[in-house]
DNA sequence: TAGATTGTTAATCGATTAACAATC
DNA sequence: TAGATTGTTAATCGATTAACAATC
């Protein structure tokens, strides 16, 4: 395996797309799938499908199309769905709290072991099963737990320091909730969410196709 | 103003990004700023700023940059934030009420004026001074009050339906969380949010990078 | 075998970057 | 005026689409 040429981020970000078509497909009990039939149901071109997969490995036969579980395991492993990926919550608010309780993460190979806060009102509360513990114990945690991804839901002016101190526990990956831009000098990889962005985005093709 | 060539998606995704930082040098005091400088905080090219602000006219002055306060302006006036969207959500679960909370929407220009959902045991409730209506009761709510947005945070197997409703109303645009892609033969315009997508790249990255 | 559909190369399209004359 | 920096055109780069030989 000398070469691997890095796959281009536009095509890693239609990986959980085709992983979803593939997903329902499987429940509707279809077995397999040509180019064209997937591309005319995602609204993309099969030349676009056949270019994307074909960066991870030949998984279609000529003549037959793509065998829709085959396919989507092989999407999974790509994502490393299988590696289960283990993840905590800093910040129990309102939006910590939707996290914990979003079951799709957990069928996505994402579970969550830890949800921290710094509010005593919070701190003992069981949050779907969960119990919310002090952000004091934080480093303790991490020393005991395997702890792969931090979601950072905690409020604006305690986003940086919050991610810092996870960056300096060695935790892989932020997913970052905060509405500010985080770049650290850290090796962690970083997930800007940016929620009022892309409503904001929203905003302009309102007015554009309205106005 | 005969020809107004469509500015490209890729433009109006980066401008809500422009729009942070440009407040961010507002409260810091900083009253002029050059693409260069700009491109150095934001981490992009001098050239894309420029480009970008172009698609939209000439804001900036040869020898002098750009005025913070005046740019800040014209891209609120571009996303519309001064036209101060009305936003309703659908679904107080988690998600709907961790919207519901989000300060950030009303500084934005998005006001949310109706929360709604069918579970008895959350109807009536208050959620940060919004009271949870009977979805029922929605068509009513439509007919009495501009809304230009509705957020929909309801389960998996309603959102379609909901989405739906929502179309036949004439609401311009939805906000949708649900995991599923909604393409409906309506003018809605539709914002496909999938959290969970965004969170599996972040999992592709960090495989990427540590293994 | 004939038909279908992939894998892959080539062509096109669009977005980003570089360069520089215009001008504050 | 000299220096700085824009607005804008041209060059480059990368992503998408088209085409088709390979092959099931």
């Amino acid at each position: 395996m000398a070469s691997k040429k890095k796959v281009s981020i536009a095509v890693i970000k239609r990986l959980p797309r085709y992983y979803r078509y593939l997903s329902d497909l499987l429940l509707m009990d279809i077995t397999r799938i040509s180019s064209k039939e997937l591309s005319s149901r995602m609204g993309i071109t099969a030349s676009q499908i056949r270019q994307d997969l074909n960066c991870f490995g030949g998984f279609g036969q000529q003549g037959y199309g793509y065998n829709v579980e085959l396919l989507y395991n092989e999407i999974a492993n790509i994502l490393g769905i299988n590696d289960r990926f283990q993840t905590i919550i800093l910040g129990a608010g309102n939006m910590g709290q939707a996290l914990a309780h979003y079951g799709n993460f957990e069928k996505r190979g994402f579970k969550t072991i830890g949800l921290f806060d710094i509010d005593p009102k919070l701190i003992g509360k069981k949050i779907n099963g969960l119990e919310v513990l002090d952000m004091e114990t934080l480093e303790e945690f991490v020393s005991k737990n395997r702890v792969d991804i931090a979601m950072l839901t905690v409020p604006y002016e305690h986003a940086r320091e919050a991610a810092e101190r996870v960056a300096r526990l060695g935790i892989k990956g932020l997913w970052n909730f905060s509405p500010m831009d985080l770049r650290l000098p850290y090796e962690m990889v970083i997930e800007n969410v940016h929620l009022s962005d892309s409503l904001m985005v929203l905003g302009y093709k309102i007015k554009e196709k309205f106005e």
